[in-house]
Formats: structure tokens, sequence, C-alpha cells
DNA sequence: CGCTAGCTTGACCGGACTCAAGTGGTGTGG
DNA sequence: CCACACCACTTGAGTCCGGTCAAGCTAGCG
């Protein structure tokens, strides 16, 4: 049980943001109490579906937002059809583009989700003001491009196998607390987003995963639940060398 | 021959920059004169042959810089030898990254080059005053974030033809316009380093670059040098379509 | 019960890799 | 000036990994 809340003039964030704010290592960190309470005027939650649309390739994007709960996946598309994963986001992630109104890539529920949702407008203006705010924003963006730039190194110089066992790591480490841990957890992909990601056919990843399923490293229920024994096993199948 | 300086009290940029900023669409531009010249006090210009090493993998830096002429490449390597190139970086680019003192990655010279360093301690302490440093950098981070992911989207599906094709068109639009145009240009990169790029083996590129040749999409001259006769015709072969 | 969607498995194929030899341009020493 | 070595690149022959195509399996659901 909460202790009983003391009124307190000033300084206290919006009672939606309190059960949020923890899990914000995130944007809203960055901002004050009172700047919390005006940002969450303009801002509204959202569920979205497994597999609906968020943004959409060459649409212009009117608002920001950040993850709260679920994945979702950013891909890239061909004009013949091939597709390509270019990014997985987790809670909290800030999820949109500053700086430019339209996309170069869809994004994608990759499960059901939750997302707290802010009007164009007001973070920009807030871009401007809050330069701590622009530095969280910026950091972000170094962490997606670092996350970028190593899987490029999955995607160009590793082998299916090694391919399937990177991707089984990222999962792990980065699976929400609430939904599983590193040794236990869901995907949050179908085999057709793995293969997305990985620049793989269904087919490869899923012998890949029975492969690695054969050889002790992981089980499998369901499809989609996988238990890891042993972590370390699964980075050295992934090609991961613990000295970097 | 450059009209007579005036002496001005204030607002004048240093000598060695003047020539320089013309270039800069990048990061210096985001100062005023007199913030270049502090930064321009502890900022020296440096000769670096082609090969040599600028920033090594897990080392830690003490210099940013512009790059002012050349090309650098971004690179990982794993434990095996394998080794990915995750990005190129043209003038007027900024080398070295904010908030982290430790590279993931190697950057070497491509070609011959020259780079203006500054000390870590200067940039980081501008980037906290000026703010619109921070976004010029920002901004950056960004147009990186999206070449990486668009990178990714070649690695992961691309044919070896589309591959070879997406990166003569990728040299060919970011070339600077004093070594060559978008229709010949002289390539900055070995055969080998090509297929670190793409994630191929210098055999595979070779036989591709022949097969562009035959197929008229491409003449070469001396290894290095190519012609391109039709950019579209590039741009198809890249398996790229101009509709985004 | 059968239908469908997502996944697995099998047989075969082909594109990119491997290994090896050949070519050409450049620098060096006799 | 030629002989030679060296390096970067090209070309060829054979192999193999991952793609393709097709069939089978399983769980969920009407």
């Amino acid at each position: 049980m909460d202790t009983y809340r003391k009124p307190q003039p000033e300084a206290e964030a919006p009672v939606v943001c309190r059960s949020c704010e923890a899990r914000h290592g995130g944007l809203c960190s960055a901002l004050t109490a009172s700047q919390l309470i005006e940002l969450n005027k303009h801002s509204f939650r959202k569920q979205i579906g497994c597999g609906n649309e968020v943004i959409g390739q060459g649409e212009s994007v009117g608002t920001y937002s950040n993850i709260l709960k679920g994945v979702i996946k950013l891909s890239k598309m061909m004009a013949d059809g091939r597709q390509q994963i270019v990014g997985l986001q987790f809670a909290p992630d800030f999820l949109g583009r500053p700086f430019q109104s339209e996309s170069t890539m869809t994004a994608e529920a990759a499960t059901d989700m939750e997302i707290c949702c802010f009007p164009r407008n007001v973070v920009d203006r807030m871009l401007n003001e809050v330069p701590e705010f622009e530095r969280r924003l910026h950091s972000q963006s170094l962490k997606e491009l670092d996350e970028a730039r190593d899987w490029m190194l999955t995607l160009g110089r590793k082998t299916a196998q090694e391919k399937v066992a990177s991707f089984l790591y990222l999962i792990a480490t980065h699976i929400d607390p609430e939904e599983g841990d590193q040794q236990n957890f869901d995907l949050p992909l179908s085999r057709a987003d793995i293969a997305d990601f990985l620049g793989l056919t269904i087919e490869t990843v899923s012998r890949q995963m029975t492969k690695l399923r054969k050889e002790g490293v992981i089980t499998i229920e369901n499809n989609r639940h996988v238990s890891v024994s042993r972590l370390e096993q699964l980075r050295q199948a992934a090609g991961i060398d613990s000295d970097w």
C-alpha cells in the first residue's frame, strides 16, 4: 500500500507518470516535475495491437512517443517486397525522429503494446528549451547507432547459425524484466520477422533453431518460448567475444 | 588574391578556419567567430597517410576531429579476424564519439587525408555551453543512423550484384567535388575494403565489377577509376527505387 | 471435425565462397 | 634497359551454405 499523498504546491509529477517514471531511465527523466505536467497535458496513452503499423514508410509523423510495453520493429522494404528489419525498440525507448517530418522506415508493433504519445510541436518546443532533453535524445540516437553497427557485423559477416544465436542473445539481454529473464523468455518476433531481421529465410531460421536445440544450447516450447541453459554458450555460438 | 584584411576587434574567424569554413556545412558552422577562435586555440591540423589507424577498437580517445579531406572507414572485427566496415565518413564529417571515451570500432584512413583535431575536454565543454553545437552533432548522428540502416538493407537483402552497384552509387553520390563528379571518380577503397563493406569476398566483388563493366553500366581504368554512363542505370542495378 | 496459420523438415539447386592460377602495373636492383 | 619480385586485382574450377520449392506437422478455432 502506498504512503498517503501529502499535497505539495509544485514539483509533483502527474499521477499517470508516477508508476511510469520508474522505468524512465528514458526520456521523461530529463524533465522536471513541472515540465512533466506541461508535457502531460498534451499527451495520451495508446494501446496498439500486434502487427499494427505505427509509422509508415514515407508517411509524415504528427506525434512522438515513448514505448511503455512491448516491442517495435523498424523495417525497410524494397520495391520488389524484400524486407529488412533495421532495428528493434523496447521499453522505455523513444519512438520518432526529430528534425524530420517524414519517415524512411516503417515502425510496426511486433507484439501487443502500449505507448505514450506526444504531439510533435510540444516536444520540438521542449527540445529547444531543455538542453538536457536534447541530450537524452542524442544519447539514444547514439545507442541506436551502436546497435545498428553491431548488427551490420552480424548481417555482413556471420553465418546463419551465428546470426540466429546472436538474435537469441539480443532478446535474452533486452527482454523486459516483467516478461522474462535472460534464461527464460518468449520471443517477441515470429519466425518470419526473425528472418527479416537476420537477412535469412524462414526455413533457415527454423533449421538453425532446431540445430541449437539439438546441440543443447536452448530448449523451445510452443515455438515461442525459449530457455537458455548457459548464456555463455549462446554468446559463443553467436561469435561474440567477451573481450570487447 | 585575397582582399586585404581589415582588423576588426571581435567576430573574425581564425585565419586557418577561413578557407575551411566554406566546406563546413559541418560542425564549426554552429559556432560564432569568437567561439571558433577559442576552439582554434587548442586545435591542430594533421595529415594522415592511407591505412593509418586514427582510433583503435577499445582504445580511449583523447581528441575529436573534423575530416577536411579524404575518407575514413569505420570497422568492426571479430575475434577470428572477420571484418565488417560499418561506415564511411567524408569531409566535412565529424569524427569521434561524445559521452563515451572508449571506441567500439576502429577508424582508419581509407585514403591519404587531412583532419582538424580538437581536445576532448574543450569540445565537451562547448557541448554544454552551445546548444546549437549539440544540435549539429545530434543531427550528424541521425544522418549516420539513417545511413547505417540503409546499409543494413543492403547487407541483409541484396544480391552481390546489387551490393556492388549500391557501393558504386554511394561513392558516386558522396565523392568530394574536388576529386571527381558523379560520372567520373576514383574509388577511395581497395577491393578488400569494398568486400569488407559489402559483406562479400574480394573475388565476388571483382567478378561483379567485371559483370557491370561488360553490361555497359560502368567502365574501369587502372582498377580504381570508374566512369558511370547513366547514374539511373546504376541506381537500378543497385535495387534502389527512386520512389522512396 | 476440418480449416488455417505458423512452423518444421526434406530434397534439390544455385549463388557466393574457397582455393588456385594468371595478369598487369610498379618499384628495385643489376 | 631489362629481370625480377611484389602487390592488387582478375579469372577459373569446384564446393558448400543457404535459398527454393514442396510436403508434413501442430495448435488454435470455427
